[in-house]
RNA sequence: CGGGGCAUAGCGCAGCCUGGUAGCGCAUCUGCUUUGGGAGCAGAGGGUCGCAGGUUCGAAUCCUGCUGCCCCGACCA
């Protein structure tokens, strides 16, 4: 992509309404514009990276088992009120009325929906385990949004929801979910902890929260310091075989949030494994038996041909406000640090001189043997000068810079620049191009 | 929803107290110079001063009402 033709539109100043660092990097990368309270405009740069989340939370889904649907944003207030939610659910509920006076809402999440979709079609025990889910946005009429896209009103969320026989097949289930979220969050370059959680709304005995440790995070946590170190669940993960053994190492040591803190427990651990630090929520799973499919009449006949609701769980992780949370785990003075996993190109390329014959035919090449070599290139071909350029590349913060000067280009010689460390090295261009291909593989 | 603050050019701000028809920096456009860490000089364009009333010869400025946004708290994926 020539960064000439792209629409970028960077600030070098700060946003006076952003007052924590996600937000303003994301103000100023160009990769978001608030259109009104808690609700904004993805622009081409923060698209990329919100896709990218997507895909990997995507691809974790799929390999745990979940089926991918799409439920519409907009429901009926009908499904709402058999469950009972529609009048408890309160003002966090936008409701919407159309020109024949229906009463509609704008979903803030789709327990209702989903149950009537399986009560419509699922008759037989036979047809579970099921577990389908779907990213879609979302709209809760926060009283207060803040922090960007951290806490805005409307949200791209993934939420998956789970159907069981019974409770032992419900917790298999649950437990999938809760390894596809550790392997989704440390593929997205970040360390999650799950920590017993308070149900809320969702409602349900059986709940965790995957939580980010950052300065910012919106709620004090407690956790045992062995968490951070633990191994995580590889690739070759079994998801049909029994994880409770992976659950538990991952649940066994001390983790809660505030409302679930208990004092004494955590006191009892030694002086330094106590970490007490801010969290970022961004999943939380809940298993609620038959909270909905009892009153909404989702039943499935069980092998004794005994009619019965089926077992459900529900698994939200924040798409969106992931993108705030990996900002605020990975950034320095100078801007974004994306992860190789989710940045919105592999490599930022400068041309130092635009217009000389030398430098310009070195980074066409280069651009084109990337490219073909699968990995995507912001091509800086613009005219600005050399300190605009590394500004802007620092801002928006792409993994790798691949620097191509006239001095340089003489000797047949490019720099490359990792992001995260400064680290720079003066290579051959076959040099730079073998190693920015293999270290982005 | 309680408390506080802000609203003037695309962005960041001054002007308001003490009324006289709007200014600075960045950005944008033109020209010249410059060219490895957000360039310099010269020039240019860009504003219903959030909206609606009121006071006044005259309102960005004073008064009233409204709207929007931000911060703290309570609440929350």
């Amino acid at each position: 992509m020539l960064l000439s033709k792209y629409f970028l539109p960077i600030l070098k100043e700060d946003p006076k309404e952003a007052e924590i660092v996600s937000h303003r990097l994301m103000l100023r990368a160009g990769m978001i514009r608030q259109q009104t309270a808690g609700i904004y405009s993805w622009l081409p740069l923060g698209l990329r990276v919100l896709e990218n989340v997507a895909r990997i939370v995507r691809e974790e889904q799929n390999r745990a088992g979940a089926l991918e649907l799409l439920m519409p944003t907009i429901q009926s207030a009908d499904l709402w009120r058999e469950s009972g939610r529609y009048d408890d659910y309160g003002k966090e509920m936008l409701r919407i009325e159309d020109r024949h006076e229906r009463e509609l809402l704008f979903g803030p999440t789709n327990e209702e929906m989903i149950t009537d979709i399986f009560r419509n079609t699922v008759r037989s025990y036979r047809d579970l385990p099921l577990n389908l889910y779907h990213i879609q946005w979302k709209f809760r009429d926060e009283v207060r949004p803040r922090f960007g896209v951290m806490r805005g009103r409307e949200f791209l969320m993934k939420d998956a929801y789970s159907f069981d026989v019974d409770a032992e097949s419900a917790r298999h289930a649950y437990n999938r979910m809760f390894v596809a979220y550790l392997r989704t969050f440390k593929r997205l370059g970040l360390t999650a902890i799950p920590m017993r959680a308070d149900t809320g709304p969702i409602g349900g005995d059986l709940s965790h929260e995957f939580i980010i440790l950052a300065e910012t995070g919106e709620s004090q946590v407690f956790c045992d310091q062995d968490l951070l170190t633990l191994d995580l669940p590889g690739d070759d993960t079994d998801f049909a075989a029994d994880l409770s053994g992976v659950v538990s190492n991952w649940t066994t040591p001390y983790a809660a949030t505030e409302e679930m803190h208990d004092a004494d427990a955590f006191a009892a651990l030694p002086e330094a494994r106590q970490v007490s630090a801010r969290g970022i929520e961004v999943g939380h799973i809940f298993y609620f038996g038959a909270k909905y499919s009892e009153p909404m009449k989702a039943r499935v006949t069980g092998p004794d041909g005994v009619e019965r609701p089926v077992h459900m769980g529900s698994y939200g992780v924040g798409v969106s406000r992931l993108l705030g949370a990996l900002i605020e785990a990975s950034h320095d003075e100078a801007g974004i640090i994306w992860p190789d996993s989710v940045a919105p190109f592999n490599v930022g390329l400068i041309n130092l001189k635009p217009g000389d014959v030398a430098t310009d035919e070195i980074a066409a090449g280069i651009v084109a043997r990337l490219e073909s070599a699968g990995l995507s290139v912001l091509y800086d071909d613009t005219d600005q000068r050399a300190g605009a350029k590394f500004a802007t590349m620092d801002l928006i913060g792409l993994p790798w810079q691949l620097i191509v000067g006239p001095k340089g280009a003489a000797k047949g010689e490019v720099e490359i620049k990792r992001r995260a460390t400064g680290e720079r090295e003066t290579l051959g261009i076959d040099a730079a191009v073998n190693r920015l291909v293999h270290e982005t593989a």
